[in-house]
DNA sequence: GTTCCGGCAGAACGATCGTTCGACACCCGC
DNA sequence: GCGGGTGTCGAACGATCGTTCTGCCGGAAC
């Protein structure tokens, strides 16, 4: 029962257009027919790529965030140095963010959106995302010394200074990415484990 | 044309009723009809006291809004030191959104959902605030020197991290907002002056 | 040439939306 | 008693929503 490759490629498209739309006009205020009109398919041409309009809102959400996901793991991979492997945790996010600002702000501002079998799949993965960040934060303790913030404010913390980008940050601005995670990442590590992050502490994200 | 003041309180609640409805389903996806079976007035009842769905939304941000603002001119008032000026900036806005967490939900998550008129009005209350925290910070590097982070992006960070909040606070839980006031203010300005922050260093936040 | 199926569109369905309308009860000044 | 504002209601309006039904078109299979 596998698709053609062309089934595919339209149907990315399509989950394309409609994340555009969607971090535009938000999910709930765009009908099935703004999609049609904006991907250039029928009305009822959508429904033999999508089964209902929530299934089109968890394919965005659930493929955004497994594309998060697996650059994570191998942003990790084989990186031992806690403080590192934050930095790299962080540039991560906001690489693939400020490179898919329309999904990632439909996958951050529509959280709520979703219900049932969907909301719970993709809050899986959101789960087994924010425990990583809490591990490194640990690790990140275990070496600089026990932390004068409470973790579980520390890790959304992080995550709102993160994902609030999409609120204000253009990507085709003069704000590079590079200095925008840099930046992030030395405010909350100079707050976090209490120490001034110089350029010769923090490992440069560049490498690698 | 001065309301009665059984008018005004009955507006309130009714406001007050419609922020935690729109703060769990959402502002689009609840309906008029749903706002009457849980303010108890019928749904042509609700257009006595509201113009449109619209007006609505728009009264409870702008007054929220508002009651932000005013604080936060009172918490700075006399107040000269740049550092005690945001951790009392910091203070009042935690302070309120976790004593206000339907209406700043509403606030912070539905910016989007106004147009026209009404988004011009909420967007200058918005500048005014934004624009009084930058202030502060260029005050801090005045008084600590020169940050070595971009100042658009520390107060961009430092609202995405108050903001945030509202995906994961619980103001009942066990997490009070004086430590979650004090976590973030530190968290913040030891990465944002690069130099920690101790509790003799910040200001208590407790004195009037 | 016929069959079959993936791909897609036009038209319509019932449901629900925000809003309006006309009417009724209450209470006050007169 | 009576007129007029205040507060509230049920019923209905037209519009738009997500979804489905039916069928046409084009090309590959035989």
């Amino acid at each position: 029962m596998a698709h053609q490759p062309a089934h595919d490629e339209k149907l990315d498209a399509l989950l394309a257009a409609a994340a555009r739309v969607f971090a535009k006009r938000g999910y709930h205020e765009t009908s099935m027919r703004d999609l049609a009109r904006e991907s250039g398919v029928s009305l009822s041409g959508l429904y033999y790529y999508v089964k209902s309009k929530d299934e089109l809102l968890f394919l965005i959400q659930d493929r955004s965030f497994a594309a998060v996901l697996a650059g994570m793991h191998e942003a990790l991979e084989g990186v031992e140095n806690p403080l590192e492997r934050l930095a790299r945790f962080i540039d991560n996010h906001l690489d693939y963010f400020a490179s898919h600002m329309a999904e990632m702000k439909v996958l951050s501002h529509e959280a709520l959106a979703l219900s049932g079998d969907f909301l719970v799949r993709v809050n899986a993965k959101k789960q087994e995302y924010t425990r990583t960040l809490m591990d490194i934060l640990a690790e990140v303790e275990r070496v600089q010394g026990p932390a004068h913030i409470n973790r579980r404010i520390a890790t959304y913390t992080l995550f709102g200074t993160m994902n609030w980008i999409y609120n204000w940050y253009d990507p085709l601005g003069d704000l590079s990415v590079e200095v925008l995670s840099q930046s992030m990442c030395r405010l909350f590590l100079g707050g976090y484990v209490g120490l001034p992050v110089s350029d010769a502490v923090l490992p440069h994200l560049t490498a690698g």
